[in-house]
DNA sequence: GGCCCTATTTATAATTG
DNA sequence: TCAATTATAAATAGGGC
C-alpha cells in the first residue's frame, strides 16, 4: 500500500527499517484497537523495535489478556497458535554445563600441579604474585562451581523452555501447583 | 476498506461481529508477520474472539517476546518472594553474573601480572606447566564468559517460567502506564 | 525524530454463489 | 453456512519539510 509494492523481506537500509517500523507499528496498533472495539475482542500486543525498544498495546490491558491467555494455555484445548521459526533450544545450555563441569575438573588437577610447581620457587615477591593469582583462581573456581550448582538447580525450569510452548505451560503450571 | 465505510463502534449483529473478527484477526496477524519480517522486530499478539476463543501470533514466539517484555519492565522493588527450594530466583543469577564479570576483569589483570612473573623463570619444564595452566585458565574464562552470555540470553525464558501469573500482571501494568 | 502528502497497494464490507 | 468476489476504504512507500 504505497507508491510501490515492496517485497516482504528484511529491509536492508537501517533508517528505512526504523521508519517502516514506526509506521507499521502504528498501523498494527490501530488495527488492534479497531478489532477490539468492533468485535469486543480482548487484544494484547507486545513489539520490540529493531532498536530493541518495547512497545505495547492492550485492550482492556496487556496484563489482563496475557494472564487470561496463560490460564487458558494451561489447559490447551481450543487455542490456535501461529508461531514462526526460531524455537529456542535449551539443550545447548545443558551441554555447556557438562563441558563446564569437565573443564572444572581439569582445572582442579592442573591447580594441584600448580601448587607443586610454586613450591619449587623461593623468590618471595614472585611467590606472592603467584599465590595471589592462585588464590584468585581458586576463588573463581568456587564461584563457578557454586554458580553451576545453582544453574543445575534451575535446570528443571530451563528444561521446560526447550519443549514446545504448550508443554512449557503445562510443566510450569504443574510446578506452580506443587509450590 | 470495503464497500462502505463503517463506524468504529461495537458491531451489533452477532454474526457480523464474528465474521468481522475472523477477517480482521487474519489481517492483524498478517500485518504483524510482515512487521516482524520487514523490520526484524519481535512481536507477540494474543487475541480473544467475541466467543472467547484465544488466538495468538508470535515471532519468534509469544512466550519469548512476552518474557523479554516482562524482564525489561519488572522493577526490582516490585519483587515479591516466590522462593522455595524448587523455584529459583533469577535475580540471584543476575547478581552472580555481575560478580562474575568483575572477577573476570580482576583475573585478566592478574593474568597479565602472571605472564610477567612467568618470564622471570627459565626452567623449561616449570614454564611449560605454568603456561599450560595459564592457557587453561584463559580458556576457562572464555567459556565462563560465553556461558554467561548464553545464560543471559536464556534468562527471559527462565524468568517467564518462574513467575506466577499475578506477578506478571503487576509488572506489565506498570509498564503500560509508562508508555 | 516527527508530521504532511499522495499514488498506489492492500484490507475488507458487502455481496454473490 | 459459508468461501469467493468485488467495489471501496484504509494503509502505506516514498518523498518533502
Amino acid at each position: 500500500m504505497g507508491r510501490r509494492k515492496i517485497e516482504i523481506a528484511r529491509l536492508t537500509d537501517t533508517n528505512n527499517r526504523q521508519v517502516t517500523f514506526s509506521k507499521r507499528r502504528t498501523g498494527l496498533f490501530k488495527k488492534a484497537n479497531e478489532l477490539s472495539i468492533l468485535c469486543g475482542a480482548e487484544v494484547a500486543i507486545v513489539v520490540f523495535s529493531p532498536g530493541n525498544k518495547p512497545y505495547s498495546f492492550g485492550h482492556p490491558a496487556v496484563d489482563v489478556v496475557a494472564a487470561k491467555f496463560l490460564k487458558q494455555e494451561c489447559n490447551p484445548n481450543t487455542s490456535q497458535s501461529v508461531s514462526s521459526s526460531k524455537v529456542v533450544n535449551i539443550n545447548k545450555y545443558n551441554k555447556q554445563l557438562v563441558n563446564f563441569a569437565s573443564q572444572l575438573r581439569d582445572e582442579q588437577e592442573k591447580g594441584a600441579m600448580f601448587d607443586e610447581t610454586i613450591k619449587q620457587f623461593a623468590g618471595i615477591e614472585t611467590l606472592t604474585h603467584l599465590q595471589m593469582l592462585h588464590a584468585s583462581l581458586v576463588k573463581l573456581k568456587e564461584n563457578v562451581r557454586s554458580y553451576s550448582r545453582d544453574v543445575e538447580a534451575a535446570e528443571t525450569l530451563i528444561l521446560f523452555s526447550e519443549k514446545p510452548v504448550k508443554e512449557v505451560k503445562r510443566c510450569v503450571s504443574k510446578r506452580n501447583k506443587k509450590i
